[in-house]
DNA sequence: GTGCGATGTTTAATATAATCAACACCATGA
DNA sequence: TCATGGTGTTGATTATATTAAACATCGCAC
């Protein structure tokens, strides 16, 4: 099991001040539309007071921004946009074939996959505690999908969604290859 | 005197509670792990103040957890799992057709979406909306992608991943439908 | 019953976040 | 040149987060 996500301390100085630049705004404008004062934004920025949560909060809310956004937002610089299907890298255990968008993982948001169950394939049940999620759409094939004990058979266009810390294993009951595209937020599986 | 702190997007207090009782923490239990007192815990968890990001991530150290998980988690019931094909909804505008995977983006990471895009379909330039990313996987057609400026022509198989607020545009050049699965993080488009 | 040892809560003192107003800087224009 | 309006920064004051220690309650052993 994987985490790609490196979920260091971020800087929240910089963090905002990033952010806030991304969104074109002062520090006067933001503080204006938070309800603090530019001050303020000017000490976060230089780290040289910790916010409370309830001023970052009023401060994200003039960006607009969440703080689940903020704390789970990268800043990378500009990674590479298109792959052709050969550069996907193959992170598959086994028979079944996992092909990665964007061989570089880290400082991402989501782990895209290409997935391909061969007839008969079955993952096996997984033992997760990452609070992330994960969802897919059925492209070719038919998959039997077990979240929590519950199960279900997906076809073509059929697709799932559920988090990642619940139990949950992928099966193909069938004769022919299963096809699903699929992403998981953070990128952990 | 009375200090509510309260229209929060989520309730601190009763999250960081619920987290803790989740690992089976007394506050005196957490509040050593984490090198702060158990009086701060108990005050926190009454929502009698709003912690610093910096005690908040010291308390959340101890559990262990991060701040993005920590704002991510949702404590609520279990929201259904699997989706039939019929089930998804159309939230494209005009030809392009947009399904997406479980109904509401509320309290999700990421939108995963079934998109179709007809012969000669363009969904036109695009602005910055939000400082997510999206990502895909072409499942059959052709489509031309330009982020950036810069442009390419995906076939079956082919991929993209990119920060949402780099201007794109997708275009059917081709005289088949191009079909698509991507999700963005945060669900926003 | 009495006396733990655990729980979460509260109060007064102290450390720190947040404000307000002034400051220095850098543009552009009269 | 000297405003003028923009930027981010700073020091002194005020508001609030955090500590340390005491308080109340509960369940359990003796």
């Amino acid at each position: 099991m994987f985490n790609i996500i490196n979920t260091m301390s971020i800087d929240i100085g910089v963090h905002l001040k990033a952010v806030r630049q991304m969104f074109g705004l002062s520090q006067r404008e933001l503080a204006k539309r938070a309800g603090v004062t530019n001050g303020l934004i000017s000490l976060i920025e230089q780290n040289r007071v910790s916010p409370s949560v309830s001023s970052l909060k009023k401060v994200l809310d003039g960006i607009p921004m969440t703080l689940a956004d903020f704390f789970t937002l990268d800043l990378a610089g500009r990674p590479p946009v298109f792959f052709a299907r050969e550069e996907l890298a193959d992170i598959g255990t086994g028979s079944v074939e996992l092909r990665l968008v964007g061989g570089g993982l880290a400082k991402r948001s989501m782990a895209i996959l290409h997935e391909r169950y061969p007839a008969h394939a079955d993952t096996g049940e997984e033992v997760l505690t990452h609070p992330g999620e994960e969802g897919g759409v059925v492209v070719a094939g038919r998959i039997e999908l077990t979240v929590g004990g519950e199960s279900r058979i997906l076809s073509r266009g059929d697709a799932y969604y559920f988090k990642s810390s619940i139990p949950h294993r992928f099966r193909n009951p069938g004769r022919e290859e299963c096809e699903i595209v699929s992403a998981s937020s953070p990128p952990t599986f």
